[in-house]
DNA sequence: AAGACGGGGTA
DNA sequence: TACCCAGTCTT
């Protein structure tokens, strides 16, 4: 038997049932698709339903904020991915009368809608025979035929995407996709897989050669850079709040966040915060200002380890505050505003009425 | 070709 | 800790 209908046989006998998979329409698999990108099936689930059911269709989603956009996205990371989304709903919604492109090609110029999710869409929805390939397809694809290319390099990536297309089933383009990747994602997992039970066994070079734990092989990743975060909480006694938006590069663009004075060392006074402040809020504010935590929250990115210091300022009002940038919004409704996870859990912490 | 970009699950 | 996850975009 064929190595596709191995793996399609498999699929249709342990296949999960998700509720992308109910559908050929564009739109629910777009989004799930992009909600995917390294992101487990386990976290990107809830999140899909809740789109769903506020955005029902690609012009409800290209009528909301990109604000609103990025508080439903709160929690799942990679933030871009939300900024495009909405942007190309945008696009889909007003430039193509909200028909998404319907081949590979035109997919691919969509943004965010890199290789692999082109061919997601334009096989799960059209059956164009394109092939995807995936952390699970790369994994599966390793370990069957031995390859020990990396699958992070440029040669890997070429290799492996000619391979899969050399593998697809061209006549089920849509189910031969979904079924090498719930293969990777179910049995041929990262970490002991049950190779006594899998149905390629008996041809899988990593099985008969005891590669299962060596491959795939990968490029070393970048190394995570440290950084102190000093975030201040000026409030009065409603619980209005200062706020700034997250503009530029960097992470977490286009988020919310208290103000921040980033630090080349830990800060433990008051001092300390006055000496790294780059003239973003007044001395008279700083000075008041007690920490929260002394023991500073570790957040860890996957290029960053963040050491995280929260800071309470209580002033009588904040409208009357001072020689404060522009920049900064006051609002008692800090819950329906963009956060990074690591702020949403000192809100929750700190109690915010809601 | 290498880095930037999140957060959570797993061993 | 270290690695991985239905990757893409920028430099």
């Amino acid at each position: 038997m064929k190595f596709h209908n191995k793996l399609i046989n498999w699929y249709l006998e342990n296949a999960r049932e998700l509720p992308w998979r109910d559908t050929q329409e564009p739109y629910p698999i777009w989004l799930s698709e992009i909600m995917l990108q390294q992101t487990r099936i386990q976290q990107g689930l809830p999140y899909f339903l809740k789109f769903i059911k506020a955005f029902p269709t690609v012009f409800d989603l290209a009528k909301a904020s990109e604000d609103k956009v990025l508080k439903l996205w709160q929690g799942l990371g990679y933030y871009s991915r939300a900024r495009n989304l909405h942007f190309t709903a945008k696009y889909v919604a007003y430039e193509l009368n909200g028909i998404f492109p319907t081949t590979y090609k035109d997919l691919k110029n969509l943004k965010g809608v890199g290789d692999y999710t082109a061919s997601a869409i334009a096989s799960f929805c059209y059956q164009e025979p394109v092939a995807v390939v995936d952390g699970n397809v790369y994994r599966a694809l390793s370990r069957y035929f031995g390859i020990d290319t990396p699958i992070n390099s440029t040669e890997g990536i070429k290799e492996f995407k000619t391979l899969a297309e050399k593998l697809l089933d061209k006549e089920q383009p849509d189910i031969y996709n979904q079924a090498i990747m719930e293969f990777g994602a179910l049995q041929c997992t990262p970490k002991s897989p049950d190779c006594a039970v899998c149905p390629l066994q008996i041809d899988c070079v990593a099985f008969r050669q005891s590669l299962v734990e060596s491959l795939p092989r990968k490029l070393k990743k970048t190394k995570v850079l440290e950084r102190h975060y000093n975030y201040i909480v000026i409030l009065d006694s409603r619980e209005n709040v200062f706020l700034e938006k997250r503009t530029g590069k960097g992470i977490w663009k286009n988020l919310f966040q208290f103000p921040l004075i980033e630090s080349s060392k830990s800060c433990e006074t008051s001092e300390d915060l006055l000496m790294s402040n780059d003239k973003i809020l007044p001395q008279n504010i700083l000075r008041e200002a007690s920490l929260y935590n002394a023991k500073p929250i570790k957040h860890l990115l996957s290029h960053r380890k963040l050491w995280v210091k929260f800071w309470i300022v209580e002033v009588e009002k904040l409208n009357l505050v001072e020689n404060l940038p522009k920049s900064l919004l006051i609002t008692n409704q800090i819950d329906t505003f963009a956060v990074p996870v690591v702020i949403q859990k000192f809100i929750e912490a700190y109690g915010f009425s809601k």
